[in-house]
RNA sequence: GGAGAGAUGGCAGAGUGGUCGAAUGCGGCGGUCUCGAAAACCGUUGUCCGCCUUCCGGCGGACCGGGGGUUCGAAUCCCCCUCUCUCCGCCA
């Protein structure tokens, strides 16, 4: 959510930036600003009129006490007509306040000076990319033939115990699995990221701070008899661990990484390019989170996108960095970078990582902020996030890209954590 | 699931209708003392909103789990909700 502030001071500015996310502004801010003006209006005149109460009620306490009872009756009188002129005023308030809100959180983050304007994937910018694309005989299968031929996950049985899109991971499989969570683990906390286990239900305070609520409710499994919603990604309890909280310039930056389980409804998005595992409804994903010093969250960015990049290159992918365009780019965030793997028998570039800042965007909804060591003022934190990473798509493209006649290599960096190092 | 107790500032913990944004202690910050530190002593120490102000800041309003009510006046009384704790039962 922008701030008030922001909205107030350079309103030109928030409108053509928004352009850039094709996003146009103009109405919703012109309503925000006449929306703000009335409630700063009545808010002048309830003040004023309390401290006139307060002042009447503090002479009335000194009367009544004095015995002069009179008089305190008197004062008593003119307080009626205050205090119903506050009850109107106070009925005007709260609905204007309400339609404020609704208004401010309608409104896109401001897309970074480096964002390009764009309407999709093809607009992205490619900024990097490595390893060598394999090839691969004719006979190469895609990995939702692989699993079966050697199997190590089994959709039919997911379907059997919950339904499509959650996959039952078998023998070498399950233990492939845990070695990527357990590898992935390991790396972030020796980059300097404390590892955290967090629920993987949350309440709606949490859903609405990190941006999932009210506009992506469908997207969420939501279970209704406790009022939770299962996570759609570690980001949501991770980030919101920070809600509300006034931190110290000297903890910044923060910086954690947790393993969860993923779970998506993907309400209305199946269809070409989902198979196997693809797409999923619940999903493994280790993600890395920091909340940053707003004048230091690009230099975080750059380095999370080193350490996502460390990752796939250690795991022999090849890989491409995308920064995203503005209309590929999520409604939070400010810069974001796609990692995109490379399929090789469904030859096709597979997104396994989205590294993004949200600048203050999230910190305003989720009230956290920070304080410089002397100073008095609290300004909001940036928050930023990264998969590091997401699971499915990595097995996917570790089983296409590194399969044989002799079955598929496990990579070198994870021998250590299967145990094994073939799949056959 | 049954019975009971409770929710106050960073923490602990007073406060049952007016002068309470809230005693006191701890912690934090600044200072005195010291070569330095500890101890001791002195001072200071919440958040949000609005108005004014060139900065420093000043003034006003709100906030004692959340929402509503009674009252001239509510941390304090009433109603609803949420959460926590204790005991019993069940249980990974």
């Amino acid at each position: 959510m922008l701030t008030i502030n922001l909205i107030r001071e350079k309103k030109d500015f928030v409108i053509e930036r928004l352009k850039v996310k094709n996003f146009d502004s103009e109405e919703i801010v012109g309503r925000i600003l006449s929306l703000d003006a009335t409630r700063r209006e009545i808010q002048l005149k309830t003040d004023t009129l309390q401290a006139e109460m307060n002042r009447i009620s503090k002479e009335i306490g000194n009367l009544v006490k004095a015995g002069k009872k009179d008089e305190a009756n008197a004062a008593r009188e003119k307080t009626y007509s205050i205090k119903e002129e506050i009850r109107s005023l106070t009925e005007k308030i709260d609905p204007v306040e309400n339609e404020l809100k609704n208004e401010i959180i309608k409104l896109p983050n401001l897309p970074h000076e480096s964002v390009a304007r764009g309407n999709g994937a093809d607009d992205n910018v490619k900024v990097r990319e490595g390893g060598a694309i394999p090839a691969l005989p004719d006979t190469a299968l895609p990995h939702w033939d692989l699993i079966k031929k050697y199997d190590i996950i089994d959709f039919e049985l997911g379907i059997k115990l919950t339904g499509a899109g959650f996959p039952v991971y078998k023998g070498k499989g399950a233990k492939l699995e845990r070695a990527l969570i357990s590898y992935f683990l390991d790396q972030g906390v020796k980059a300097g990221y404390t590892e955290m286990m967090p629920p993987i239900m949350v309440n709606e305070d949490s859903g609405f701070g990190t941006g999932q609520l009210p506009d992506k409710e469908g997207q969420m499994y939501n279970v209704a008899l406790d009022g939770f919603y299962l996570i759609p990604t570690a980001e949501v309890p991770v980030t919101n661990i920070y809600r509300d909280v006034i931190l110290n310039g000297d903890q910044l930056p923060v910086k954690n990484i947790a393993y969860t389980p993923c779970f998506r409804r993907e309400a209305g998005s199946w269809g070409a390019h989902v198979r196997g595992l693809n797409r999923l409804h619940q999903f493994d994903k280790v993600e890395i989170v920091q909340i940053a010093h707003p004048d230091h969250s690009y230099k975080a960015l750059e380095e999370m996108v080193a350490h996502v990049e460390s990752l796939v290159a250690s795991l022999g992918l090849p890989y491409r960095i995308m920064r995203l365009c503005g209309g590929d780019m999520s409604f939070t965030s400010a810069l974001t970078y796609d990692f995109e793997v490379w399929s090789a028998a469904q030859k096709r570039w597979l997104e396994v990582s989205s590294v993004s800042n949200f600048e203050s965007f999230q910190a305003n909804r989720l009230k956290c902020r920070f304080r410089e060591k002397g100073e008095k003022q609290t300004r909001l934190v940036h928050t930023l996030n990264g998969s590091a990473l997401a699971l499915p798509r990595i097995v996917a493209a570790v089983l296409e890209n590194n399969q044989s006649e002799s079955g598929i290599a496990i990579p070198p960096a994870l021998v250590p954590y299967t145990g094994f190092e073939i799949i056959n």
